[in-house]
DNA sequence: GCGAATCGAGGAAACGTTTCCTCAACCTGC
DNA sequence: GCAGGTTGAGGAAACGTTTCCTCGATTCGC
C-alpha cells in the first residue's frame, strides 16, 4: 500500500480512501487505481479490521452439529446464500453434540473476532456461549432455542409436528403407536417426545412399556430398537421415528421383517429418495433452508445495529403424506377389542 | 496484552513469549498466566498473524461445488477432521460450478491470507486459481484434476468406474445400454463419459443415437431424459447414470413407468436409502471422505514445507452390487435378434 | 578476582491498515 | 482585497501482536 501511494504520488491515507470509497479527487483516484493494478496490490481485510473503528472482520462463524449431516448442510447453504450477498465469509465447524468441542469452536471464532455467530447449540447452554454472548457478540441459535439475554433463536415446532402426525394416525384407526426418540439431552428430541406423549394422552391412548424408546442415537440404534419392538409379543400398528437416522434404521427393520406394508410409519425430517421407496415414506418435514435463512436474517439485523431483546421465531413443520403414514390399522393383528383401558 | 504485562510487572515481549511457549522464567510465566486470567485476556490470532514472520493465519479455505450437496459435505467433514487436529479453522464456500463465483471466493480467501486452499475446481482451471498458485499459495484440487505447477490433486478413477459397470452389465447379457451424463464442461462428467464410450467400444457394442445423453444437470433433467429414452421406439435393457441427481431422476422415471424391475440401472455415486429401494440401487461408489482426507494430508504436507511438484492421487471406485444393476437382459423386449450392426 | 561469553528480559520497531489531526489551498461574503 | 470558513490531502499515531536489538546480570575460564 505504501508502494501504491508512492507510485501514485499520493499519501497513504488517500490510497485508503480510494479503497474504501471515500470521495476523493477523481484524478487522484484514477492514479491510485492504476498504480494498484500495476503493482498487483491486494487489500488485506485482516489488517484493515485490526485498525478499523468498528473492528468488523466481515466474517461470521457457523457451528453445526455436523457439516456432513444433510440437515446441517442445507442449513449451511442457506446461511451462505444470505451472507454472500453481504460479502461476508463463513467459518464453519462441527460440534458433534460435544459441549467441549462447541466450547473450543466458540472460543476460536470469538478470538478471531467474527462479526457474529450462528449456532446449533449442544444440550444445555454452555458457559462459553453465555460468556461470548455477554461480551456483546451477536448470536443466533438455530434448531434449538437458547434462553440467553439478547440471543435470537429460530426453531421448528417440534412438539406440534409430532402431535399432528399422531393425530393423523389416530384418525386412521391407530391406537397402538410406538415411538423412537433421540438422546434426551437434545432439546429437539425432548420436544418431539413431549409432543408424542401429549398427543397420545389427549387422544386417550395409553403408552405401552417398551413402545416408547428414547436415547437412541444413529441408524444402527434405530434399527435395533425397531426390531425389538416389531418382534415382540404384540405389535404396534404404527411407528413414529423422531429423527433422521432413526427413521432410516427403523425402515430398514420394517422392510427386513416384511412389515413395511403392514405397519404405518412416519418419520421426522425429510430424507432423499423417501418418495421412491415402496410404500413411499411419509414424514414430518422441516425446512432447514428456511431455518438457515431466518437465522441469517436475524443475525444480519443485529449486525445492522439491532440491539434489543432476543427474538424467537418458530417455524411450522409440514406433514408430507406419501404413503407409509397412510397405512390403515391392520385389524387382524389386534386382539378382540382395542381396549384403551388395559 | 499491555495491561497483562503491566499487571504481571513484566514487559510486553515476555507476555508474548509466555503465550507462544517460548521458554521463560517459570516465576514470570506464572505471573503472566495469572494476570491474563484475571484480566480475561484473549489472544488475537489475527493481529498475531499480521506481525508473525511466517504470516500463518491458521486458517484454510475450502471451495466446494455446493456445501449442501451430500458428496461435498462429507468431503468437507473429512477435511475438517484432519485440520481440526492441527488447530486450523475452515473457511468454506460454494462455487455452484460458476467460474466467476469461484474467482470471487478464491480472491476473498487469498486476500484473507489463508494458509492453504482445498478446491473442487469448476470447469477449466481459471486465471485466478493460476495466479493464486503462482504466488506460492499451497493448493490441493480435489475430485477434479488441475494441471498446474505445484498443485496437488486427488481424484477418483471415474472412467474405470463406469467402464467396470459397463463390463458387468455386458456380462449379464446387456448390449443396449443407455447413458446419462452431466455437463460436459465438468471434468468428472467428461471422464465418466469417456469411460462409457471406451468400454462400449472395447466390448463391440455400438452406441445408439439418443441413448447417450450429456449435458444434463439436476434431478429434473435426469428424469426427463430417462423418460424420453424409456418411451422410445426400442428400449435399452440397461441404464447407466453418471451422477447423483441424474440417478435419482432416472430412477423416478423408471419407477413411474413401471420399468424398475425390467431394466438394469447403475448410478455413479452412492446415495442415502439406495439399499431400501426395491430393487435396491446398485452404484459405482466413491469415497468422498477418503478424497477429503487425502487432500487434507497433501495440503498439510505442503504446509509443513513440502514444495515439490504436484502430486496426483487417484483413488479407485467401488461397485456396490445391490440389485438394480444385476437385472438380467430382458429378452422378450428385444426384436428377433440383438443385431449390433443395425 | 577480573574479563568475556552467555542468558534472558525489556524496549522499540514493524506488520498493513484506518483514522485523527494538521495544514494548505481554495472559496465565499462583505 | 481580506478574514473566516470549507474542502480535501498528507503525516503520524494507533490497532494487537511478534521480533529484533540492546543491555544488565549471571556464569565461566583463567
Amino acid at each position: 500500500m505504501k508502494d501504491v501511494a508512492a507510485l501514485a504520488g499520493v499519501g497513504l491515507a488517500t490510497v485508503s480512501r480510494v479503497i474504501n470509497g471515500t470521495p476523493v479527487d477523481p484524478v487522484l483516484a484514477a492514479q491510485v487505481t492504476e498504480a494498484a493494478r500495476r503493482l498487483g496490490y491486494r487489500h488485506d481485510p485482516t489488517a484493515s479490521s485490526l485498525r478499523r473503528s468498528d473492528r468488523r472482520t466481515r466474517t461470521i462463524g457457523l457451528i453445526l452439529e455436523d457439516v456432513a449431516n444433510p440437515f446441517s448442510s442445507v442449513l449451511h447453504r442457506a446461511v451462505e446464500d444470505v451472507t454472500r450477498e453481504l460479502g461476508l465469509l463463513l467459518l464453519a465447524g462441527s460440534s458433534d453434540e460435544d459441549p467441549e468441542r462447541e466450547r473450543s469452536l466458540l472460543g476460536a471464532f470469538h478470538a478471531r473476532r467474527v462479526d457474529g455467530l450462528i449456532v446449533v447449540p449442544t444440550g444445555r447452554v454452555g458457559d462459553e456461549l453465555r460468556a461470548v454472548a455477554r461480551q456483546g457478540m451477536p448470536i443466533v441459535c438455530v434448531d434449538r432455542a437458547a434462553d440467553l439475554e439478547g440471543v435470537d433463536s429460530v426453531t421448528v415446532d417440534n412438539a406440534e409436528g409430532v402431535a399432528d402426525a399422531v393425530r393423523r394416525l389416530h384418525a386412521l384407526g391407530h391406537r397402538k403407536i410406538a415411538f423412537l426418540g433421540d438422546q434426551a439431552s437434545l432439546w429437539t428430541a425432548r420436544r418431539r417426545w413431549e409432543g408424542f406423549v401429549a398427543a397420545m394422552a389427549a387422544l386417550g391412548c395409553p403408552l405401552k412399556d417398551g413402545w416408547v424408546r428414547r436415547d437412541l442415537h444413529g441408524e444402527a440404534a434405530g434399527e435395533e430398537a425397531a426390531r425389538e419392538i416389531l418382534t415382540g409379543e404384540t405389535l404396534p400398528t404404527a411407528l413414529v421415528t423422531s429423527q433422521n437416522l432413526l427413521t432410516i434404521g427403523a425402515r430398514a427393520a420394517l422392510q427386513d421383517l416384511g412389515l413395511h406394508h403392514a405397519i404405518a410409519h412416519v418419520g421426522f425430517d425429510d430424507v432423499e429418495l423417501a418418495n421412491l421407496l415402496t410404500p413411499p415414506l411419509s414424514v414430518i418435514a422441516q425446512d432447514p433452508a428456511a431455518l438457515g435463512r431466518r437465522a441469517s436474517e436475524l443475525l444480519v439485523s443485529r449486525l445492522d445495529g439491532y440491539d434489543g431483546p432476543g427474538r424467537h421465531v418458530v417455524l411450522p413443520t409440514r406433514y408430507l403424506a406419501r404413503g407409509s403414514g397412510e397405512i390403515q390399522r391392520l385389524t387382524r393383528h389386534l386382539p378382540r377389542a382395542d381396549d384403551p383401558g388395559r
